[in-house]
DNA sequence: CACCAGGCAAGTA
DNA sequence: TACTTGCATGGT
């Protein structure tokens, strides 16, 4: 499993080459990207963070510093605004209160770091990951609904595998390797945007057809 | 027009 | 436990 695990990363990295993810630049842009982008395209969430930006709004106290209805405008572009308002202020007073600052609160180990983020009201196992990983640079794998689509159907997991099943299958077929899970989710992603749309895939064209 | 995007949590039975 | 529903904008 594990060389075909890698087989694949090859073939992909082959046919795209580096992704440079996370697209953020700061750890704490990256953690707000985070919680803006659930079930949300990109592109949307470039106008919510730009929004942030423009109101010098992007820093722990200056989001713990806005009403929750402004900053619900703020990052309307990116859907469930006024959800992810309250969650993303419940995310920065937590980490203020417990931990004071970012470095501080991603100054811990990769296990009890997801548990924090997993206590937290709007951080799932998706996002948890992508922050542990791609935010803190803890070696932890990402899945997302595109690796459930793409691995399923290559029959290298069950159509009913859940979350963990899945990140195990990774994290135990893959070196520990921080850059690699970076960049291997990087490249699903990547592959899944182009080739493994839900509505219109492209499976003839795709790189790893014939794998 | 209908459907979807780098989810998650609360409600129902 | 196992489904279902609400949340919401912007692109195809």
């Amino acid at each position: 499993m594990s060389s075909r695990l890698q087989e694949i990363y090859d073939t992909l990295y082959t046919a795209f080459g580096p992704q440079h993810w996370w697209p953020g630049e700061t750890p704490f842009e990256v953690l707000i990207g985070a919680v803006l982008t659930q079930n949300t395209a990109w592109t949307n969430v470039e106008r919510a963070i730009a929004n942030l930006k423009a109101a010098d709004a992007l820093s722990l106290d200056g989001l713990a510093a806005l009403d929750t209805v402004i900053l619900a405008e703020l990052i309307r572009p990116s859907g469930y605004y006024n959800q992810k308002a309250a969650r993303l202020q419940g995310l920065i007073r937590y980490i203020t209160d417990t931990h004071g600052d970012l470095d501080a609160f991603f100054d811990q180990d990769t296990e009890s770091l997801r548990e924090e983020l997993l206590s937290l009201k709007g951080i799932g196992p998706e996002t948890a990951d992508s922050i542990a990983l791609y935010a803190a640079g803890k070696p932890t794998f990402v899945v997302d609904a595109y690796t459930h689509r793409i691995f399923s159907r290559h029959n290298l997991i069950a159509e009913e595998a859940g979350y963990h099943e899945i990140r195990e299958m990774f994290m135990d077929g893959l070196p520990e390797d921080v850059p690699l899970y970076n960049e291997y989710h990087a490249l699903i992603v990547r592959l899944g945007k182009e080739y493994c749309k839900k509505s219109k895939p492209r499976c003839e064209q795709c790189p790893l057809q014939g794998i």
